[in-house]
DNA sequence: TATTGTTATACTCTATAACTATA
DNA sequence: TATAGTTATAGAGTATAACAATA
């Protein structure tokens, strides 16, 4: 047997290729440096990304209930209640009756949260096309239609 | 004006078509779903993603410092201090006396830390080849370069 | 003076159990 | 009996300030 002791190594220069080559590590990088200019660019409506598709599932599906609000979102319903309650003290949404299931509150945006929701979709719009610049108009589209095939 | 109360409006199908075309929206959604079945598959080893990566870059990066898998993972020096001891107290890896820097200690896996890892990439090897069923193998080249574009 | 590793701590996000009112 | 909304609470993840040892 050997009596020398081996030296010791050391990193100077970290190597990421093997994470690299997994779909996990990509897909979660590129999410959070998306969401991160999200947040940024949100901030002067004091909306976080979860705010934004609360409201935008709302604009676009008025007298959505909070269960169909938490599926659609994967939100669980406990978590959702301090969030809704936000938004009402806010006096961007209105509780209202649902017509047909007396347990359910359909939930509506006010004249308020729509003109919110009008600046914040063109905002998200802008970020797109900004994403968009790195990538060419084909490629967003693809990245799209992949990512959607990985999680549907 | 009109005396007549609109009736309010309730939803049967959510549309969530608007939400589904934002880029954030879809590479989250994507990320969450692969981390979903990494999570599963990783269980049986007692490891998190982030166990997992943290082993991987020392697997790949004998010596490698704290610092260091702080820098390439985006963790902050606070949270990694009880992830590592934690792995350290498994006797997975080992601190060793940094060659070059006093204040530094190198991070290397023990005989055990790389049994386990040798098994754990095999099993993320299987889960990228699960993923790449759904996708072609040139649609997988294809979304790990975009995703890559987008974040770099 | 700057950096590595660390402690303490706070804040956000996510998850579970249990309750009420209604279906 | 099951479901919608809620409360309380616990756990995980992420953030900042401050310190000792070393560069």
């Amino acid at each position: 047997m050997s009596t020398k002791s081996e030296p010791i190594p050391f990193v100077d220069q970290v190597d990421t290729s093997y994470l690299e080559s997994l779909l996990g590590y990509n897909a979660r990088r590129a999410a959070l440096a998306v969401i991160e200019v999200f947040i940024e660019r949100m901030a002067p409506y004091d909306l976080r990304p979860v705010d934004f598709s609360v409201l935008s599932l709302i604009l676009h599906n008025p007298g959505i209930t909070s269960r169909q609000l938490c599926a659609s979102l994967g939100i669980l319903p406990p978590n959702l209640v301090g969030l809704v309650n936000s938004l009402e003290k806010r006096e961007l949404i209105a509780r209202k009756p649902h017509p047909r299931d007396g347990r359910a509150m359909g939930l509506h945006l006010s004249a308020a949260g729509q003109k919110l929701m009008q600046a914040a979709e063109r905002t998200a719009a802008e970020l797109e096309a900004q994403a968009a610049s790195r990538l060419t108009a084909i490629e967003q589209r693809t990245l799209l239609r992949l990512l959607k095939k990985v999680y549907e």
